[in-house]
DNA sequence: ACTCATTAATGAGTATGATCAATATGTGAG
DNA sequence: CTCACATATTGATCATACTCATTAATGAGT
């Protein structure tokens, strides 16, 4: 039933919110969707791969927020940030459990569930619009080469927390404003000031909110 | 007994080269250490801690090798190469493990044991080694925060074959020079060559080996 | 050398994620 | 309706990291 599954998956999301991943036990997973400890087990492979899909799903549904408000920004820079906005305020309420995402999601066990390979793809999905957004300004290898450069540097700044530093935005913005000159300094080597092809992205709406630290 | 601690960490490092961390029961390394099982959690809070204790060592010594051929090196890009090129030589060794090791030592409990504060010394170590590599070209700040997405590009590179996908060290040399070429372009926007200040390091030795793929 | 307080060591016990043989439930053919 | 088969569910059981009350060792003071 498939019933099941969203009943085993709401209450795992409910009682990670409410006791945080490491306080919720598979039982009371079990006891609150109102099957056998078992059961849980068959849809899903792991205590972590639920941890996983209820993640997914909001990490998903922040890539889509971000990506509307990059798609009013014509600066690589500010678009960059505001696709990635919706991500970090997200991870900002819950920070323990979306580092223990982060870790599960890259770090997980390679014999992938369904979930991981789900969650890979999410990434997958951020690192090329990340790409896209970068590409107008520099030669499509470059993009993403600095693509997957701004992912890590933002995977290493939502993991902080864990590792007892305080976050500083700007820090994070520090990096992906320096990727991206490096990007296009490899497209432009002579050009001192970046050109400004694609400012058709640009359609109307609320304009860029500049520095705007959360 | 300072001995006792030496034969439970000896132990472990025997046993997770065997059989992989994952294949190993804490039982097992107190046998071979012999002492009970109890008590390997007197010397390391958890098993995790003594992964840590062992990985943080070989880390240690991976940066100190890669240290002593980056200072023969001119060029920040093919430094950099060189100082990370024994840390990811060893990392290839045992990937499972390392992937665990990084795992355990970033989004590890935040109740931080002795290993485990330890081991963060050893990559803050890192990081500023890369950025007093970076700093010559451009400016300190400037080299701090290429230092930190160098080495967020160097974790997720060596995270990847736990991520199914294959590692290519061009990949990861091509995200050091994007980034090393960001830091310079901000702090020397108007120069299209970079400017070669510092290049006294270079003291002899075999020199830069180019494109050395492992 | 004896006492005693502090520290170290022990190993049976606990908690919990995961398994699996047994059981229940559903489905389609005749 | 009944049987036979497939699939879903169960919960007792397992494996193992970790705990903790008990016991042993240590060594400072006399």
């Amino acid at each position: 039933m498939a019933d099941k599954s969203r009943r085993i998956l709401l209450a795992a999301a409910e009682l990670f919110d409410e006791h945080g991943y490491a306080g919720v036990t598979t039982q009371q997973i079990a006891d609150r969707a109102d099957v056998a400890a078992g059961t849980v087990f068959r849809y899903a492979d792991s205590k972590a791969e639920l941890l996983l899909a209820v993640f997914n799903e909001r990490l998903a549904a922040a890539i889509d927020a971000g990506a509307r408000a990059a798609a009013t920004v014509g600066d690589p820079v500010e678009a960059v940030a505001a696709l990635l906005r919706p991500l970090l305020h997200a991870a900002a309420l819950t920070p323990r459990d979306t580092a223990l995402y982060q870790r599960e999601l890259l770090f997980g066990d390679s014999t992938a569930g369904r979930y991981r390979r789900e969650g890979l793809r999410v990434i997958d999905d951020l690192e090329r619009r990340i790409a896209e957004i970068v590409a107008p300004r520099s030669a499509a290898a470059s993009a993403r080469v600095a693509a997957r450069s701004i992912f890590a540097a933002t995977h290493i700044f939502l993991v902080q927390p864990s590792l007892g530093l305080g976050r500083d935005a700007a820090d994070l913005r520090a990096q992906i404003a320096q990727i991206v000159a490096g990007a296009h300094a490899e497209a432009y080597p002579d050009a001192s000031t970046p050109p400004r092809p694609h400012e058709s992205a640009y359609e109307g709406g609320t304009p860029p909110e500049g520095d705007h630290h959360e």
